[in-house]
DNA sequence: TATGAATGAGCATTCATTCAT
DNA sequence: TATGAATGAATGCTCATTCAT
């Protein structure tokens, strides 16, 4: 049984492997530039090994965007445990989703990018799943703030998803404005600021 | 000379028909996925009757990336030649622009998904230039609306862009939604309000 | 009637047009490398204009063919008419050979390059004859040289055709070794001299 | 391992076929016009899987010239390994090459036609080498030849590169007389005698 | 006579994927 | 488990040619 286990463990290390090289180069050249050819190189495999791992390029894709809202998540869970005031909390939430996208720019652009692939009603994908988790932490602090009176009254779900908009928007545009040369992009750190206060403001009651 | 006319007309026509059906495809499937060949199928025409009314891929792109662009400089002037209070016409121009986005979904995300094709810096290409002028309507009326008191002192360029860019994430995520079913949803009409409110409300002095 | 005259006269030169853009751009870029819109581009019309003159590209090819072949036919013959001593006549033919080929190289390898057509079994082309007159003219020098005892006993057609090889060998070589700068190239008029020597002496009784 | 060397020499059967392939019909059409469709159908296996055995086009090219080069060097070199007197080695080389090139019509063509792809100076290519060393034999023949008093005193270089360029026009014709039936060529072996007669002869002392 | 519009066949090459071993 | 060999479909693009006008 020692044999089965090494094993076991062997291949959860080449899966892991796989998933971090491929996470890599779609993040660095986008998703699809990237062969399957220059994954199995970087891992220095063959190329049809990895497909006794993941069904296709697809599937690749789609385990690493729900490992990238279970990071996201767990940055935001710390926060929250952190047990600041609701407006702190918020603060420091909204902050920390505009350095994770800043972070992370193409992993960003990937899970929030136009959709690679088609979503079937009816069957939440595992990345569905991972994703409405990480909103939920968001939705939780607007929730905390509201019932303890530092948030205004108002529909807990239009409020919390309004404001993971205005906040994609920020987040979105900073990460495209690198890319963009050719227009007179404010300076960073202050439209940060005034799109993190424009926000708290309009949740004060 | 009636000859000469029609055909000119006929042609205009074709390069619309192309524009119109690239740009849907562009924006369902993605720039990359979307070949020549498919437009064509679309269009029904041969692949090669394209190259006649566009250089190559890159130049449809652009060219429908400045139309559209131009489009919504186009509704954004109109507004502005209301002559409307300066919050009157910010909220107008605002909710012209989710608007816009709401109707030309494709469109929108196609001008504003991530860059397919890298900017050469030193070159705006024309759609750079047609982007500039559409976001200087909005520059112009928080101007505007500074100048005359309305909206309180603040640098005019953090301002602005980081209203557009919470702007844009309301956008950008209302079209997404409708492609991802699997989510609660709120209400987008009282999402829109609540943004557009906590932008308003984010500028009064 | 003068109408028509104008117009046929009309008609011959834009052929010519043709036919002299297309040899040029032949003969300095390849047979393959030019495409029909190029050619229409030099002489500013539509490329279906050139199909009103010339069924297809092929028969293009052949008629600028003739037409070197011509070129050449009228060399020899001038060196024929000036009524030099045979073996001085053949040199002189020997060596205007191999000027030609040097001052038209590319028209040279077109003509003796590689089939770029099929030939069919009896059906002589008109470039096929043009090129017998070419070689015809090598052929009677080599009678005369013989008829008159300047030039050895041998089969006219074997002394003449090798004579032919062994000159077209040179030229072609001394065309080529421009392309090849590789290599160790004698120089050129050496080579020349040492080749026509070898070939008068073979031909010495 | 009895598989692994099954393999390796499967591999190399198929390499095999694909240069034979392309060479027949590149010889036979032109570089240019052949495709690598065209190529990968006369093998009967999938054009994709040309680009397992060859980077391009331009690499089977190479390769064909390359090996064809090498064949002819080691015919030359096992005469030159017989020990003959000066001028029965020439003669036995010149003979040598001749009957190559009307052996090997197509490959012959391939090598000495015009030239498809440019040469950049500074970089000699595999297979400019590989024509070097072909050369240097019958340079060395005629360099022994000079320096034991068989051959006149000349120039090695002129002298063996005119030979070569004169037995070059003697191998082309021969070889492409077989595609033009519309001439009256002479008898192929009387050609040849012919023209080794003339070679020999004219670099005696 | 000349053309503008359109096409269909073709090109070299790349890629995700399959499958026998 | 892992692979090497092979493939079929696809891609952007070019070109000689046709044909209605």
């Amino acid at each position: 049984m020692g044999v089965a286990e090494r094993r076991a463990r062997e291949k959860e290390v080449l899966r892991s492997q796989i998933l971090s090289a491929a996470s890599e180069l779609f993040v660095a050249e986008g998703v699809q530039s990237v062969s399957m050819r220059r994954i199995a190189e970087k891992i220095e495999y063959a190329p049809s090994t990895i497909y006794l791992y993941f069904k296709d390029k697809e599937e690749l894709l789609h385990t690493i965007c729900r490992e990238v809202f279970e990071e996201l998540t767990a940055i935001l869970a710390e926060i929250h445990s952190r047990g600041l005031a609701p407006l702190d909390q918020l603060r420091a939430g909204l902050r920390a989703y505009v350095d994770f996208g800043l972070e992370h720019p193409n992993h960003y652009l990937l899970v929030f990018g136009p959709a690679m692939y088609e979503e079937v009603p009816g069957e939440p994908s595992p990345e569905d799943v991972a994703g409405v988790k990480a909103f939920d932490q968001l939705r939780q602090t607007i929730q905390y703030g509201i019932s303890t009176g530092a948030i205004r009254q108002a529909d807990v779900d239009v409020l919390s998803q309004t404001i993971w908009m205005m906040l994609h928007g920020i987040t979105d545009l900073l990460i495209i404005s690198k890319d963009v040369p050719n227009f007179p992009w404010a300076d960073q750190e202050s439209v940060i600021s005034c799109g993190l206060d424009a926000i708290i403001q309009s949740v004060r009651p």
